[in-house]
DNA sequence: CCCGTGACGACAT
DNA sequence: TATGTCGCCACGG
C-alpha cells in the first residue's frame, strides 16, 4: 500500500464507488490519512483521466454534492452517466446526497 | 529551490 | 444562512 502513490490511492478508493453512489473528495482524503488535502484529490482526479482502468471520477463530487467537476467533463455528460446510474440531479446538484452518498470510512470500515 | 495553481473543506465574521 | 479567508499538499514551471 505504501508503494502505490497518493494518486493510485485515490484511484483505487474511486473505483470502489459502487454505481449509483457518489462520494466527496475530503471523504476519500480521509479515509486516505490525508484529511485535510481534499485539494489533491480533485488533483489527483485530473489525472486520472490519464489512469487506466479508467476512474469513475464522475461519482466524486464535493461535500454538498454538487457537481464541481462537471465542467472538467464538458457539459451535462457528468450529470447525464450519475443519472443513468440512479441519481438523481438538478441544476448541477445531487438530491437525495446523504442517501447515494458513499463513505469509504464506512462501506470500507479499515 | 521558490512560486503559483487547484475537481475542497472548515472556520470566522 | 451567506460570504470571505485560510489551510492543506502535490505537481509543473
Amino acid at each position: 500500500m505504501e508503494d502505490i502513490n497518493f494518486f493510485e490511492k485515490v484511484y483505487q478508493v474511486a473505483r470502489l464507488i459502487p454505481p449509483g453512489r457518489v462520494t466527496s473528495y475530503g471523504a476519500i482524503a480521509a479515509y486516505l490519512g490525508t484529511k485535510g488535502s481534499s485539494r489533491m484529490v480533485g488533483w489527483a482526479m485530473q489525472a486520472a483521466g490519464n489512469a487506466k482502468p479508467a476512474v469513475p471520477a464522475h461519482r466524486v463530487v464535493n461535500r454538498q454534492g454538487l457537481l464541481t467537476a462537471k465542467a472538467h467533463f464538458g457539459g451535462n455528460r457528468m450529470a447525464a452517466m450519475l443519472e443513468s446510474e440512479g441519481v438523481k440531479v438538478v441544476d448541477d446538484q445531487i438530491q437525495d446526497f446523504k442517501t447515494v452518498f458513499w463513505d469509504p470510512m464506512v462501506e470500507l470500515a479499515l
